[in-house]
DNA sequence: TAATCAGGTCACTAGGTCAA
DNA sequence: TTGACCTAGTGACCTGATTA
């Protein structure tokens, strides 16, 4: 193992509960619970472990037991890479999970939302806002990101100046949305046919959205070799719309997020008709799409009302419809055959993965 | 070395997992992981190891520690050469096993005996003959095939008369196909557009006809886990034409094997069609198909001639040909979505497995 | 004598187990 | 569900035989 000299370095101490540790687990340096903890729950949506107390707990030897999604988010804010976990015994594992999910489903109500003061946040609607965060931050996209744009530009001349470098990348933003989109509250209640509509209809602005935020979280065209490349892949003018959008994009991540959200969950991203009835008949899940897409509108104006008061609020949220149309008519416009191409793939992928285990 | 000329010229990439190579293990180029992998699981029986999930897992580098069976019958598959392996090694683990194996597999070939005769076989066929049923049995198909019977019996009853059991037995008779196939004589010397398009469109009946020697060599009916589960898949009806058909299954094993492999190298599985003309245009093998199924059918003569006499010979032909056209006819009719899902998947694999490294 | 490629070695870490 | 303990498989590094 690479690692296996860090660890030499490293002291024998769990950096998740502080426990001893006797070596690195799932490439972080661990005890025993804390490396079984994270394989029996890293696979898991996020959303089956729900925190009651505010997703701050502190994780020690002691409190560890206390809550599960708090150690589990630290788990992934410490580097612990679940993809070294084997699916070995197929059967077994399935089927557990499945049954976690009949039996919780109903447990979290996210409904009670218009209880007492409806213009605040209630703590449901915190948990939820944390939890979204959260998913999209599990994988540290950002860092993951930057990583691809250093790897990019370490590159001899010759394979740097290759537009697949540059694509690589690109499709990492895209790709990203899977991820997000498998552990994300609420998605795996929709019916597999809401899932495969909204997938197909909405990952090109989603993808486009995605990339964005990262570009602008990674400084993507600071680096010469990114730069240059997507002047190659997409032409001066669409990069040039690119900074553009860059520069009107929300400021505040959280909000951007919760924002991604709200487009995926739109029909055919055209979240401003307000026309659900004619393909709600479609939609045989027993959530609904619209009644997510309130859950979550909701909690996004209550969230914008709590950051910056009503005429901030309506502010924002009008800018926030905005941009995503705009977004929309600049996508349709399909800037090259390669991108769409990898898009049109990763567009299948996400298909299979998002509408097959149940 | 004469192979260190080869390494020259290859990339320093491990062809079974793609991770980074230092130079030749076993005759092909690999990372160290591999190599002692190799080393420690090429001399089982292969039955040791069973994949979990439908004998095509990806090999990388990250995956690869998922599924043994797998990594060892890409190893295989790749040309990784298990007579280099010199078993110094005092675990008797591994004397135990080759013993069994030599005992299972009696490998100096019996066909060396009657050469001097112009009218019957050259050595060169005879090589060939020889060749073609040992690469046939050079996974153990019968014995691994057994091994999934005992195990779809053994399991506990819910999961004994699930479909998927009896999938999994009947893919595995499909995909034995493949490593057939990757070793065979000639079948590599044809070009990249002949393989793709063999396998399209062969693989139907080519597997169907495995599945029959399979099932009768190991008696898969006798399983009444196996029978059942083939009735609820299939329906009576099926069944009982595949009893039918291997009640009228050549008898001799040997012979079942040069005949699957003439249908292999069939056009389209027409092999009665003697026009091949047309199609000669998009085949650009060297070897040309044409060529190839000359030999192949001359031997093929040539052996019946030697065991069964002139007119013997001429009845045989005629019913496997007759057989092969019955078998078309019968495949045609696609008895079950999810059997033909699975063997698409499969060409879809093989095809990609075969038409990809030269 | 250096390069190559066999086998050997053992720290490391995955999954499994079972009492609590 | 947790976590202490176990075991088997893995792979980075080493050794030695063979060869050009
Ligand atoms: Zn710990
Ligand atoms: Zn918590
Ligand atoms: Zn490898
Ligand atoms: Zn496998």
């Amino acid at each position: 193992m690479v690692l296996t000299k860090r660890s030499w370095h490293l002291p024998l101490i769990c950096q998740i509960c502080g426990d001893k540790a006797r070596g690195m687990n799932f490439e972080v340096m661990t005890c025993m619970s804390c490396k079984a903890f994270f394989r029996r729950h890293a696979l898991q949506p996020i959303y089956f472990l729900q925190c009651q107390h505010g997703n701050n707990c502190e994780i020690t030897q002691l409190t560890r037991g206390n809550c599960s999604a708090c150690r589990l988010r630290k788990c992934f804010s410490f580097g612990m890479n679940p993809k070294l976990i084997r699916y070995k015994s197929k059967n077994h594992h399935h089927h557990r999970l499945l049954k976690n999910k009949n039996q919780r489903l109903p447990k979290p109500p996210p409904l009670n939302l218009l209880e007492n003061d409806s213009s605040t946040l209630t703590n449901i609607e915190w948990n939820l806002l944390s939890n979204i965060t959260h998913v999209y931050d599990r994988e540290n996209p950002i860092e993951h990101a930057k990583y691809m744009l250093e790897h990019q530009a370490s590159l001899p001349p010759k394979l740097r100046s290759k537009a697949k470098s540059t694509l690589d990348i690109v499709e990492y933003y895209y790709s990203t949305i899977q991820s997000f989109l498998e552990r994300v509250p609420y998605f795996h209640d929709l019916s597999i046919d809401a899932r495969r509509a909204l997938i197909q209809h909405n990952s090109f602005t989603l993808g486009t959205y995605n990339s964005l935020l990262l570009i602008r979280e990674t400084n993507a065209f600071d680096y010469s070799s990114y730069n240059f490349g997507c002047q190659n892949l997409y032409g001066y003018e669409n990069c040039l719309m690119t900074k553009k959008f860059i520069t009107a994009l929300e400021q505040n991540r959280t909000l951007v997020k919760i924002m991604l959200l709200i487009t995926a969950f739109s029909e055919n991203c055209s979240i401003v008709s307000l026309d659900y009835s004619q393909s709600m008949t479609t939609m045989t899940s027993t959530i609904s799409l619209f009644h997510t897409q309130n859950i979550l509108v909701s909690m996004l104006w209550k969230y914008l009302n709590y950051q910056y008061g009503f005429l901030g609020a309506a502010k924002c949220f009008h800018s926030f419809i905005q941009y995503v149309l705009n977004l929309i008519r600049w996508t349709a416009r399909n800037p090259s055959t390669q991108h769409s191409d990898m898009v049109d793939t990763l567009i299948e992928n996400t298909t299979r993965s998002l509408t097959m285990h149940d």
